[in-house]
DNA sequence: ACTAGCCACTTTTTT
DNA sequence: AGTGGCTAGT
């Protein structure tokens, strides 16, 4: 009896030990989530709340601590003198006696169970890091390398390599881009004979991108469509499918999709794993999918230690698949999980968090927190109306000069923009002003031309079946092997069932190639000479460029092909880098490696360059001085996102992301009059600017038109005071809500009521029938069935409409 | 096999 | 406005 009361108060003081250690450099929250070691835990991670310290120190707890809670792993029961000394230690704050740790040596928690899910290689590397560093300070004998902490992407990957063969596929399988994937399809489209202007084919993969989200495989979409457009669609999934299994290769969604597959369907496998993994975390959980989802879920085993670190508020990749009902629900998936709130903000002003916090208020779809910090609310945050895109070019270059003067880093300044297009007025001011620069995202060094290239007789040699790589290289450099011949390749290889490389060994045989035979021949010779390498990738790499004329090739093309003979040189040190820092060097783990690499992973904060990139590529960045450009309708938020209240919520939280990445200063400019894609186009101001509240905010238009500026903003006022009056808003408003009021008045029939069934005539689409009316943002969405064009979408105040 | 010229496009995109 | 992709012509 005695003994099962000490084990208790054993436990305790141990618990008590561990907050302690914790609590010297942790906030309460954040040492509750990192002590909670066991059961399914939600960490609401607000902006700048220091989640990656709390996993990092989580991780570091589960090495140093083990299972606290759990007595099963015990060596003997612990004694009154155990206790004794654990409550010395705790009193004292010295350091855990050696004597305890031998006690629960067996609980122990080795670092190969725990299992750290990211998005980023960037967000991996800097967890492994992070790690290390920590590992290395307090705790001898572990190896922090063993930890595994990767991409949701890179650790498909590896369960894949290890066990493709269950799926049919091989275990070298070659991962596609987007790019490869395109070409795919386009062939399929030809093949089936579709045209893209009907179904464009980048809409198509996004589709099936979105079925792949959804566990949706070509069988089961093919037996739920009914209709013809459908059909074609599920036909072109079936194709695309059927062709990269035939080239044994995998997209990036394949490799979730498949194992997810893989877990489902092998209960060895499965068990492998959940042996292997006890501990699970997943980073940005927000941003999960639902195949993504399921994979954690089959990833966890009957001890359910998962732990999820996100923040629904800065969900911002529901376009492409991302489910922000997998945080919003984890409670219901996760029985009996754990939720802890990090809501203090240790990044910005208070200026900043406020207006941040008014803004995401407006968003009804979230689990609401409110950010805090002991800063100062000083500055106020600046807003700039310019006259177009060049002069909000050039205020923004203006500032980031003033700053340069005071003695700020370049690198502390980041300009951020809805669209790529907004960079280019950016970019000539800031040359012209002498202010170096990079733009974070656009094409990745791996996507060139000339690295593909290379790449792709990599690839070729890794996996012969891949008859994309084949066709990009069989005539680079030229070796007189022409589309036709390429096609007769092709269609012998359909024919027999074989892959094109086996028919270009086999070249002789088939009469159609007789004429090509010989060049074919000297294009194997050269893979043959290729393929010995296979072992030493360097030697590889440097024998691709210079014994198939690659090299040659690209000294004739003159400036810009030593350019390009640069980048292919640059390929070949990332080669022996890869080499210098991977224990294992392979073939197909730097292929992998090259697969899965973003822009933003090669993003150099250390390099003193004033950063320009879109508000997405900005996410888990943090900069002193933030300058949020081109605040205005149809940009930010961007057209298409109008429609409905989703979409817009999508963006309010793009718009939380952005503001919240600034830890000093920001800035926020729009324009009167912008030029975009060939015409000038007037926008009013962003809805988000209208909703921070006034007092947190400097003008800074000049005087100039500071009276039509102010004549704007007081009539937007009213109507906001019309809009808002019922619902409670935080503060008073400086701008307004929305702004779809200013821009209406030509059509505007005063406050007309729409309902359905109602008839309608439209200034473009002519007459109608309103199918459905949803109020929403002081304004109304109606859905209208067009006489001619079909059923379309609109804003009833937006619209050029009648009411017949 | 290569190139000029025309057309259509243009939101974001961790992997 | 600028780019990339495709067709037609050499």
């Amino acid at each position: 009896m005695a003994n099962i009361d000490t084990k208790k108060e054993f436990l305790k003081l141990r618990q008590e030990y561990i907050v302690n250690r914790f609590s010297h450099h942790l906030n309460p929250e954040q040492v509750e989530a990192v002590v909670t070691t066991e059961g399914p835990l939600l960490i609401l991670a607000g902006a700048g709340s220091g989640k990656t310290t709390v996993v990092v120190n989580r991780i570091m707890n589960l090495l140093e601590f083990g299972n606290a809670y759990s007595s099963e792993w015990l060596r003997r029961d612990p004694t009154e003198e155990d206790c004794d000394l654990l409550r010395n230690a705790v009193k004292s704050g010295t350091r855990y006696p050696q004597e305890i740790r031998d006690l629960m040596y067996a609980g122990f928690i080795r670092p190969w169970n725990i299992l750290a899910i990211t998005f980023t290689n960037k967000a991996a590397g800097e967890l492994k890091e992070r790690i290390r560093n920590g590992v290395e300070a307090t705790l001898e004998g572990v190896d922090p390398n063993e930890v595994f902490a990767s991409t949701f992407h890179s650790m498909c990957v590896r369960f894949l390599r290890r066990d493709a063969d269950l799926l049919g596929y091989p275990k070298s399988f070659t991962i596609y881009d987007d790019d490869d994937s395109q070409r795919v399809m386009k062939e399929i489209y030809k093949t089936f004979d579709i045209d893209d202007k009907l179904l464009p084919v980048r809409t198509c993969l996004g589709r099936i991108s979105r079925l792949k989200d959804k566990l949706i495989d070509d069988k089961s979409y093919a037996d739920q469509i009914d209709n013809d457009r459908d059909r074609t669609m599920a036909r072109l999934y079936r194709e695309y499918q059927t062709r990269l299994r035939k080239a044994g290769a995998m997209d990036f969604d394949d490799l979730i999709f498949n194992t997810v597959k893989l877990l489902e369907d092998n209960k060895e496998v499965r068990e492998h794993y959940h042996d292997r993994f006890r501990y699970i975390m997943v980073d940005e959980y927000q941003d999960t999918s639902v195949a993504q989802f399921r994979l954690c879920q089959l990833l966890t085993n009957d001890n359910k230690n998962i732990c999820v670190v996100g923040d629904d508020d800065q969900s911002i990749y529901r376009f492409r698949g991302a489910t922000i009902e997998n945080i919003l629900s984890f409670e219901d998936h996760f029985p009996g999980a754990k939720v802890v709130r990090l809501e203090r903000n240790y990044r910005s002003t208070g200026a900043i968090l406020d207006a941040a916090n008014a803004v995401i208020a407006h968003n009804k779809g979230r689990k609401g927190k409110n950010l805090w910090t002991d800063k100062p609310s000083e500055p106020p945050l600046t807003v700039y109306c310019a006259m177009d895109e060049q002069d909000e070019a050039h205020f923004v270059v203006g500032q980031i000069l003033k700053h340069k003067q005071e003695g700020v880093p370049l690198k502390n300044n980041a300009v951020l923009y809805r669209m790529r297009a907004q960079s280019n007025a950016l970019e000539n001011h800031l040359r012209r002003a002498a202010i170096p620069y990079k733009i974070v995202g656009g094409t990745r060094f791996y996507d060139r031309a000339e690295i593909k290239d290379i790449i792709s007789y990599m690839e070729l040699v890794a996996n012969r079946d891949d008859d994309l790589r084949l066709k990009r290289i069989i005539n680079k450099p030229s070796r007189k092997i022409g589309d036709t011949t390429i096609n007769a390749i092709q269609d012998i290889a359909q024919g027999l069932g074989v892959s094109m490389f086996e028919v270009c060994m086999n070249a002789g045989d088939y009469p159609m190639l007789s004429r090509a035979a010989k060049s074919i021949k000297g294009f194997c010779d050269v893979y043959e000479n290729l393929a010995e390498y296979e072992d030493d990738i360097y030697e590889l790499v440097e024998h691709i460029i210079s014994d198939t004329g690659y090299r040659q090739m690209l000294e004739a093309d003159g400036e810009e092909g030593t350019a390009r003979l640069q980048n292919v040189e640059e390929l070949l040190s990332n080669v022996r880098n890869y080499i210098d820092e991977t224990e294992e060097p392979t073939l197909n783990g730097f292929l992998e490696d090259v697969a899965l690499i973003s822009d933003i992973d090669s993003y150099d904060p250390n390099e003193d360059a004033c950063v320009l990139m879109t508000f997405h590529s900005a996410k888990g960045l943090e900069f002193d001085y933030v300058y949020m450009v081109g605040m205005e309708e149809s940009i930010f938020p961007s057209e298409q996102s109008k429609y409905t209240a989703e979409d817009i919520e999508e963006e309010r939280r793009l718009a939380y992301v952005g503001i919240t990445r600034a830890k000093k200063e920001l800035v926020m400019t729009r324009t009167e009059s912008r030029l975009l894609f060939g015409s000038t186009r007037r926008n009013s101001a962003s809805r988000f600017l209208g909703e921070i509240p006034q007092e947190l905010v400097t003008d800074k238009t000049p005087e100039r038109k500071r009276n039509s500026y102010q004549d704007q903003i007081e009539k937007l006022r009213q109507n906001s005071r019309n809009q808002y009056n019922r619902r409670q808003r935080p503060q008073k408003s400086y701008f307004t809500g929305s702004t779809l009021n200013d821009i209406k008045p030509k059509y505007q029939k005063s406050d007309e009521k729409y309902a359905p069934g109602d008839t309608v005539e439209h200034k473009v689409f002519g007459r109608g029938k309103i199918l459905d009316s949803v109020p929403m943002g002081g304004d109304t969405l109606l859905t209208i069935d067009f006489e001619k064009v079909g059923i379309k979408k609109a804003m009833a105040n937006y619209a050029p409409l009648t009411k017949l």
